[in-house]
DNA sequence: AAAGGTGTAGTAAACGATTACTATGACAAT
DNA sequence: ATTGTCATAGTAATCGTTTACTACACCTTT
């Protein structure tokens, strides 16, 4: 049972009250640069406002084939680091005109690719990746294919983190954050650093294992897997993984841990909490991504600092000069990332 | 300089391939129910993957009448308290076909406004306020007034928290979180307890005042001005209302901050310690939301709960009941809100 | 055998805008 | 006086669907 009032007025009636053709109630109304007379001009807008006339976006995009619609592709909006790019995004694309859908994919394949379909379907103007790509057999292949269809419609689509698909890209440098933050504990004095890694199908939270190890290397400090734990880049999941460092013993326990992300290290801020052991006077612990939140917890948490939602208008301005064909970026834009030190790591007690 | 591939297939290229007309090929992929023989049904199909046909939305949503589409006006998306909601909200809306845009309107009525005009032209089903009603000059009157005209084209509005706007809303008690809360306080020995109110035009934060107020008169204590601090629901100007009480006289210092919200308690918590006090020794503190924040500060914050991710089910499940004509609840209907006391208070030392 | 129902398919009119073309009168240039 | 230009306005096609009507063949029923 679908109630739908229909009292909705068209440009038709709007030109019928002004005495004017449609043409031109819709010349003044879309402000084109098409000349209309002033007296003309002033009767049409006077028409539409006593009518209270609300031009239908969907009859202007199916007709001008922009549908001034943008989509964020983000694994969890509830997440702190996808809101804060997306609130860049949202920003800028206000400003510009554009109206943004943000969609959850819980780093599913199957709703990333469902999510493409549908914004296909309503000729989405452009779509941005904000999670990384997922490592999972035969899917960057078909995700895409799916991205190639969008682009052959004029849609244009960009990634914010190390990704599978073929498209411009605007990403923190994830591999020298990672790696020099390593070295930085590296120069504290540590020598056994655990990491907790990230989902290991997102290729983002690889690459930062990746600096990891290239630093060790570099140090010529042998990689022990047995230092390399599991995460998946939830706060609650660490804490277990955390626990296992107990039962280690005492020569072997790692005097840093390295997470490859904020929540990550957060959990392990917890975790070892509750295990009593002091950080950083017993451990030292640090993370990636300077969440607004990491300098909330106690102790305030060393990390490497990504400028969010900075990066969140930077995509968005590449997509708006993508759509208008003024793109003069190289493919793929790197942008650096620093370490900021803050209470939760400390030089090694000789 | 606008570069628009154009190879879009519609359905008349569809129907071509199949051998049938547009009307037939339309029933078989809207999927209508009216009556389309097997084999034709499955050249139909074929003909649509062969051509990897992608139904175009815009054009459906205008002979339908129906965008599918829906927007959440929150203040700040990378505000936890909003990013909660609106996760809960795109689940369901993401199970029942619709996509949605959220729209950041950072408390100004100007940004609301405008948001509101353009979801109109884009004949949104549906628009959920999530954020409380603001409380300015002629604000309200002009807003109703806009809102009108979204349901008099058949749109679904709610609002998910106190509001000036007369259309249906789910709300957590604040006015009795707000109560309890301090009547707890009092339980716990507190006679001089100060409360940070929220952004004074904002009404929800209005009510929770009034609940602090109301505990407080049952209890016939008087209620000091001088203990009511301005806030602004964030974290960052919070710290310096807080230094303010270092000047008082200590028998004239609370013993317990309640905070209208949880960042602004957080806000508190990081003022006080930069000023030395201990949390809850020298004094209690609390705040009202129960972020997921709220559990990982140190000391670990009592706080109001209110369960936002569901309000945000809750909310979007009744929108899509209105568009359905099913909706059964009262206009106004009120979560209980419960308390949840964590380390950031404690009974008053005698 | 006539009448009526049923299942399946097609024709063409919307939905609400934009815009390529055409038309016209005023005015300037030749 | 003829031609050309310019500003302004209208006519009608079009964007890609859905759906009310119409059509017709094939069964039942009587």
């Amino acid at each position: 049972m679908v109630s739908r009032a229909n009292s909705s007025i068209s440009i038709v009636q709007v030109a019928e009250r002004a005495g004017v053709s449609v043409a031109t109630a819709s010349r003044v109304i879309s402000k084109t640069n098409y000349p209309v007379s002033e007296p003309t001009r002033k009767k049409v807008l006077a028409a539409a406002a006593e009518l209270n006339y609300s031009p239908n976006s969907l009859a202007r995009s199916m007709k001008t084939q922009r549908s001034n619609l943008i989509a964020v592709l983000v694994g969890d909006n509830s997440d702190p680091y996808f809101a804060e790019i997306t609130r860049g995004v949202e920003d800028v694309a206000n400003e510009a005109g554009y109206l943004t859908i943000v969609c959850n994919t819980d780093r599913k394949p199957v709703k990333e690719l469902h999510y493409l379909q549908t914004l296909q379907d309503l000729r989405a103007d452009g779509i941005i990746f904000a999670g990384g790509g997922l490592q999972e057999p035969d899917y960057p292949e078909r995700l895409q294919l799916k991205v190639n269809e969008v682009l052959r419609r004029g849609g244009a689509v960009i990634t914010l983190s190390a990704h599978t698909l073929q498209v411009p890209s605007i990403q923190a440098d994830s591999f020298e954050g990672a790696r020099q933050m390593t070295m930085r504990l590296l120069e504290l004095g540590h020598r056994r650093i655990a990491f907790i890694a990230g989902p290991s199908n997102l290729l983002v939270a690889n690459v930062r294992l990746q600096g990891y190890m290239a630093a060790l290397a570099e140090a010529g400090i042998p990689i022990s897997p047995g230092l390399i734990l599991q995460g998946n880049f939830s706060e609650s999941d660490t804490q277990r993984a955390v626990h296992g460092l107990a039962s280690l013993a005492p020569e072997n326990r790692p005097t840093a841990i390295f997470a490859a992300n904020d929540e990550t290290a957060i959990g392990a801020l917890l975790g070892l909490r509750k295990m009593g052991w002091k950080v950083p006077e017993d451990i030292s612990v640090c993370g990636f991504g300077d969440l607004p939140l990491a300098q909330r917890v106690v102790p305030t948490l060393t990390t490497v600092h990504m400028d969010l939602r900075e990066m969140g208008r930077a995509g968005m301005t590449r997509l708006i000069a993508i759509l208008n064909g003024e793109d003069t970026l190289k493919p793929l834009v790197i942008w650096p990332t620093s370490i900021v030190e803050r209470d939760s790591t400390s030089a090694i007690h000789v």
